[in-house]
Order: structure tokens, then C-alpha cells, then sequence
DNA sequence: TTGAAAGCGCTACCAG
DNA sequence: CTGGTAGCGCTTTCAA
């Protein structure tokens, strides 16, 4: 009666460890882990057999134990406040493309609130040892976050707000708002209403007010009153800006230009005009803010930035700074997009 | 002369570790640790000590000390195609909710082919230590790829593809492409365009035939004869399909209705309809799949799968399977929506 | 209910 | 250039 030895290959049985590669090499584990690693001090000849041995094996590292030994993770943590967000994902692909050639692991976590947040930062704080560094983006920090994570030494970089101490990528919201609510003065428009952003405390508290600034400076630029009844605030969604904006739209005093803080705001707003009847632009004109990338087909006329570019310029930043480059602020430009959502009035 | 001592509070100096907490607290480490994870034999006056000192001493466990140790990681690696597309970024979106609410990281790759598709099947292998499970999105796994992954023991689930042996999440999708071209037949169409994706062995391999199938099964059920040269490819993206259907559109014997296997792919035949100066749906209907954030808007009449639910389901399983549960296959429906897109021929 | 101690798998230091 | 070995910070028997 032959004796099945049940089970695949003996020699591949279990998972390799680092001595079960010296052993079969017939190196020491230290060798091994110069070997893997790349490290100088290893004979080339001896390299190779590590190498060949290692991959025979199938062998990897187990992360944590690397970690735990060597203090770095090689991770890098990413917050934004809905990872769901057109906005958001294309910022999260531009960072991961970078991390992910760069051999880092991306932990990603939404944070749609102050709590949230401040869980964020506790855990992937230096102390939390999960990961070496951490990007936020449109995560507005309380000053004493700010002073927080840099005396504890947080390596963060930042994508929407500019803090001193940590790298960020930016635009220049104050101009870009400017650019399009002059583009509807010069239009004509008198009566331009604002779709804006909640300026709570907890996200976003940076990007409306400034983009508001923006709106307030082009009409005090162009000597125009502003009408404080044509501000709205909503969601970043095409949902919420829809259903926010019909009060204002549905009334004879009703601005005949609207100036949304982003794209799908605009969206919304364009389909609140669907709704009531309205033409674009003939009845309304519509601007908003990204460059949405079905914005070409709805004809939206947008202030563009580039948006995977920020998140790529964020990974840079942030492999840079964990090789201890220096704090770097970028802005990256934006540019007024005609199309055939904006118009004289009543054309 | 005062002598300053510098640095700040001494008690709270360097980052705590358990031991910090145990002496502190007057307990040894153990007990530390069983108060801190809620395991029981401890006595609840002993915890609420332990638990007081670890807040006061902002103790966080080390994660790669706790892996290490205890083997688990609670930490899930998702990957996608890209994630900075509508689709996948709303499946990531549901994923993230649910693990993030259950206390698992995610840790996010972007395949976008088949070498960092292998790359992510081996580091994340039970083998590879860096994650407890994994998540694929449309990713189109070899059968050796499966087998391999089922002996190795890889916990996995799949969204967009059935494979026996890890719990699923899929659409219907002959029934969602048959559906949609159903009603342009209906509609009195005869010659039907597709606009589809790429087929290759990479991703994406195994929706893009199925569709497939259910345009060729529409075409069968109504008698009607395919033309192959009404067939195109393109990635699912609106800039891809709108050069990949211009030559086909820009033609005498041009289709009277197209239907694309995406709704950003059907954006991009409204695009170059527009650039034809072709009307929709006048002299094109276009019909779409998923119900995209701005298909509204557009008024692209489309087959609506729930993509969000579709990532809250293989978190949820996933997180099923990593308590033991069963292998599930979950199939969410799907449903026509009619917009203004799609009209008979010629009206 | 609590504590002592043996690892978890690797890295890094120091000798050789 | 290579090997021995002491940890990294926690979890988990096993005894007490």
C-alpha cells in the first residue's frame, strides 16, 4: 500500500521566512536581508544566490516584522472627505500612481466630519507608527491641529490650503473665482447669484470663504452692489445645489447669472433651471469651478484646474519630503473655459 | 540662575508604549494589554485604571508590533483598474465606509494591467502579511490565478466577476445590455451600433463579452441581423469612445442609435454626435449603462445599476468572510431608466 | 484575576 | 564581506 505523501511540494510547504532562505543559500539571515535589500556589503555572487533562492521560495519580507525592526512603513496615509467625489478620486488616483511607483503602500480614509478627522490625525500621527507621512486634502486643520502636528512632528502635506511648516499644493481661489464672476460682468450681468459651500468648521472651511472672496472682489472691482439674497450654500453635489438653488431661481427677482464654487454644483444648478424652465444661458448663465470632465458636453463655461495634477504634485511633494527635501508650496494656475453656458443676458 | 528644564512635560516625553502604561498603572503588561482590547479576566476596576492612563498617556498600540505578534493586520487591500474613474471611485467609496466603520484600513492599488495585477495577487497573498484580505473590482483573474489563490487560502472577494470559491457582487449583465438595446429595438430601430471595451486578458475581460451577449441576444430575440461593422472599442472613458465612434457615425450607413457599455462611453458618442453636428436623438439615440451622476443632466436614457451598493455589498462581505462566514454571491439588479436620448428613428 | 516570559520575523549593530 | 545576536513592541500561553 504506497504511502501518499498528502500535500504539494515538501519543499514549499509552509511560508519562507528569512532563515529558511539563509539556510537553503547557506548565508546567515543578516546576508539575506542585505542581500533583498539591496544593502552594499554583499558579494555579487552571493547576491545572486540570495536572489535565486529567495524567488524559488517565493519568499517576501513580512511587513511587520520589517517595520517593526526598521521603524519605517513604508505607507503613507491619505484623508479626503468623500473618496466617492468625482473631485476627491481624481486627486486620490494622481497621489497613487506616484506612491504606488514609488514602492509605498496608500491607506485611504474618508473623513466627513470633525471627528473623523481628529481620529485621523491621532491615529496616523508620528506616535501611531501606521504610517511615515500623511496627505490631507480640502481637510481644513484647526490652528491648533496645525501647531499640534508640527511639534509632533508630523510629516503631512496638504492639497487645498497652504499651512506653514507643511508642503502643499494649491490654487489660487481668490483669481479664480474673480476670473469667472469678471467673465459674467463683462457679459453684462448686473444680478449674479453665488453658490457656495458650508463654511463649517470641519472641511472645506478654507476654499469657500476664499473662493467667496473672489466673488466679492470682482464685484467690487466691476463697482457693483453685491445682493446678499443671491447667496446660496450647498453640498459639493449636483443633488444638493439643485434643490438649494430653486428658491432663488423660482422668483421674478432672480439672478440672471449664477457663479457655482464647483462644476457639479453647477450641474445642479443647471438642472434646477431644466426644472423650472428655465434656458441656459439665455435666462441664466452658469459658471462654475474644475473643469468636470462631462463639463464639455453640458456646454459648462468653468474656471479649470488641474485637477490629478494636484494630487500628483502632492505624491512628489510627499516622496520628497520623506527624503528629507525642503517644505515646498505650489500653485498651480487655472484658466477661464468659454463655453456656451454663459452668455449676454436675456439672449 | 533658574535652570530651565527643557522640552515638555516630562510625563509625557517620548511616545508611551505599554510598558509606560503598565507601570504607570501599577499592572504588568499583560494585563495592559487584555484591559486595552476588551478581552476578558480583567477586573473592571483594574481596566477603567488602565484604560484612564493609556488615555492620559495617549497610548496607541503599535500596529506593526500588534501584527507581528498576534498575526492579524485588520487591514483589507482593494484594487482597482483606476481608481480615479467614476465607477470604481464609487465602489471604493462604499467599500471604504463600511471597513473603515468596522476598524479595517484599506489599503488602495490602482491595476491598470496585468503585471501590477500579479504584483497585487502576490504581495497580497495570505504569504504576503500585508493584509488579512483583498478586494478586486473588475479585475479579470486567470483560472490558474483562481486556483492559485484558493489553495494559498486567499481571502477575496470579487466585484463584477463570479468566481466559485470567494463570495461576489455582480449585475446581471447580459440582462442590463439586452435591456437596454430591447427598447431601442422597441423604439423601431434596426441598425444598433455597440460601443464597447476592450477585451483583453488584463481587466475588464470578462463584462465587456458579456455585454456583448446580451446586444447579440437582443439582436436574436427581434430577428435581427447584426452588422459587425456597426461594432467599436474603447476604453471606458468619454474621450476614448468619442474618437473611437467618429468614423463609424461620420458615414452614410451610419447606426440610428448606439449602445454603449458605459455611460461615460456613451457621453463620448454624444460628444462626437455634437461634433458631427448630429442630433440626439434625432438622428442618434443613445442609450448607456450605470445611471452616472450627470447622465440626468444630459437626459441619457441608460440601464441604472447601483454602483455605491455595489461597494457597501463587498465590504460588507468581505467583512463577513473574515468572521468565517459562508462564500455568497450576491447579483444586484438592474433597471432601465428613460430619458431623452432615445426616441424612434428619424423623429 | 494577574504576572512572567517566550516568541512573532526581521533589521542593525558589532565582531570577525 | 559575512555572521551572531540583541532587540523592535506587542500578544499569548502557562503558572501563580
Amino acid at each position: 500500500m504506497p504511502v501518499d505523501e498528502s500535500g504539494p511540494e515538501p519543499t514549499l510547504r509552509a511560508r519562507a521566512g528569512i532563515e529558511d532562505v539563509a539556510l537553503v543559500a547557506g548565508v546567515s539571515v543578516a546576508t539575506v536581508s542585505r542581500a533583498i535589500r539591496g544593502l552594499p556589503n554583499v558579494a555579487a555572487a552571493t547576491r545572486e544566490r540570495v536572489l535565486a533562492v529567495a524567488a524559488e521560495l517565493r519568499y517576501q519580507a513580512d511587513p511587520a516584522a520589517s517595520r517593526l525592526a526598521a521603524g519605517s512603513t513604508r505607507t503613507v496615509a491619505v484623508g479626503v472627505p468623500d473618496p466617492a467625489t468625482w473631485f476627491f478620486s481624481k486627486i486620490v488616483g494622481g497621489i497613487e500612481r506616484k506612491l504606488q511607483a514609488a514602492g509605498y503602500d496608500l491607506l485611504l480614509s474618508g473623513i466627513p466630519d470633525a471627528e473623523h478627522r481628529s481620529r485621523f490625525l491621532y491615529m496616523n500621527a508620528p506616535g501611531g507608527r501606521r504610517c511615515d507621512a500623511s496627505i490631507l486634502v480640502d481637510v481644513a486643520l484647526l490652528p491648533e491641529e496645525v501647531g499640534e502636528a508640527i511639534s509632533d512632528g508630523h510629516r503631512l502635506v496638504s492639497v487645498g490650503f497652504r499651512y506653514e511648516g507643511f508642503s502643499s499644493v494649491t490654487t489660487d481661489n481668490v483669481t479664480a473665482a474673480s476670473r469667472a464672476v469678471d467673465h459674467l460682468v463683462s457679459l453684462g450681468h448686473r444680478r449674479i447669484g453665488l453658490m457656495g459651500m458650508p463654511m463649517d468648521n470641519v472641511m472645506n472651511s478654507v476654499v469657500p470663504p476664499i473662493r467667496r472672496q473672489g466673488y466679492l472682489k470682482a464685484h467690487e472691482a466691476a463697482g457693483l452692489d453685491v445682493d446678499p439674497g443671491l447667496e446660496m450654500v450647498a453640498a459639493s453635489t449636483s443633488d444638493a445645489a439643485r434643490v438649494a438653488c430653486r428658491p432663488i431661481l423660482d422668483n421674478s427677482k432672480r439672478p440672471t447669472a449664477v457663479f457655482a464654487m464647483s462644476d457639479e454644483q453647477a450641474f445642479g444648478v443647471m438642472l434646477a433651471a431644466q426644472d423650472l424652465g428655465l434656458r441656459v444661458p439665455g435666462d441664466l448663465s452658469v459658471v462654475g469651478v474644475d473643469d468636470h470632465d462631462q463639463s464639455e458636453l453640458v456646454g459648462l463655461t468653468t474656471v479649470r484646474q488641474g485637477v490629478v495634477e494636484l494630487g500628483s504634485l502632492a505624491g512628489e511633494l510627499l516622496l520628497e519630503s520623506l527624503n528629507g527635501g525642503p517644505v515646498i508650496h505650489i500653485e498651480v494656475p487655472t484658466e477661464l473655459i468659454l463655453r456656451s453656458s454663459s452668455a449676454p443676458p436675456g439672449t
